[in-house]
DNA sequence: AAAATAGATTAGAATCATTCTAATGTATTG
DNA sequence: CAATACATTAGAATGATTCTAATCTATTTT
């Protein structure tokens, strides 16, 4: 029974209900001043932790896509075993310590590509990601 | 009994050992005209299909990452359940088909980034890729 | 050159990230 | 306030990947 009026709003207003469980996340992923990268099983961690009552990991996994699907998180492409999640849905692209599995973020406007290739026949382009990989020096 | 001898030297000087396994792999994935990306999911079924005796999908696993580690492949980075090598190890970025599971290369002479902010305090850059989300016209 | 030892490789079994689906919850209708 | 339809949850199943014990190969010892 906290602040949650803003997160039942934009639940309600993208049509989902706004259950205890997704309101619960909202709050996790949602209530900080910066964007951050997360993994389910980050989440999950942090459910277990904290008194927090127990949610299924498969409910993450519902809710988390669910979030994804209207646009309150976007999904990163990295290879791993694990699927990284953002809650920066601006554009914006990536440097990635693998080692680390530490993702920073870097601003679209600081980035310009001049691609050449046309588009295969019968596509268009829906994104552009830039993924700078980059490890300790020495 | 094939014209296995430039694989079996490429292994030797990589310190890896030419099994039988290893070379049937081999013929797959590097001898060919055309570099091209796959699952390892699709490199089972070709050895499932073809009388090519079996091989367990661990030893592909185990193979593959060799492979990967000895630089004859690259892993590629991408969001999804399965992980796509590349026989392609130059340096090049993609167009990406999420839709049919669909890479095809760019050639990093045909992309120039500009890229303003400084990497993070103790690292360097080791790679930058650039995936070109693509799916059909209207 | 056979046997012994060490190290590499294989592949069945185990793990674990993700998805499926049956049960439960919630809204809408009459 | 039912009854029905639809949304959501979460335990179970799946499937991609990793682990590890058994097997194989190379090297050293006798
Ligand atoms: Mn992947
Ligand atoms: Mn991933
Ligand atoms: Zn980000
Ligand atoms: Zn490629």
């Amino acid at each position: 029974m906290g602040q949650y009026k803003f997160h039942i709003e934009r639940l309600r207003s993208s049509g989902l209900r706004p259950t205890k469980q997704r309101l619960a996340i909202c709050k996790v992923l949602f209530d900080r001043k910066e964007t951050f990268h997360f993994t389910i099983d980050k989440l999950k961690k942090t459910f277990e932790k904290g008194t927090k009552k127990k949610i299924s990991v498969a409910t993450l996994y519902n809710t988390v896509h669910a979030f994804k699907e209207k646009g309150y998180l976007k999904e990163i492409s990295l290879k791993g075993n694990q699927t990284f999640f953002d809650t920066n849905t601006k554009n914006h692209h990536h440097f990635y310590d693998e080692h680390m599995s530490q993702l920073v973020d870097i601003d679209d406007k600081n980035v310009s590509i001049n691609y050449l290739p046309k588009t295969p026949s019968g596509k268009k382009i829906k994104s552009i990601e830039v993924l700078v990989k980059i490890e300790d020096n020495n």
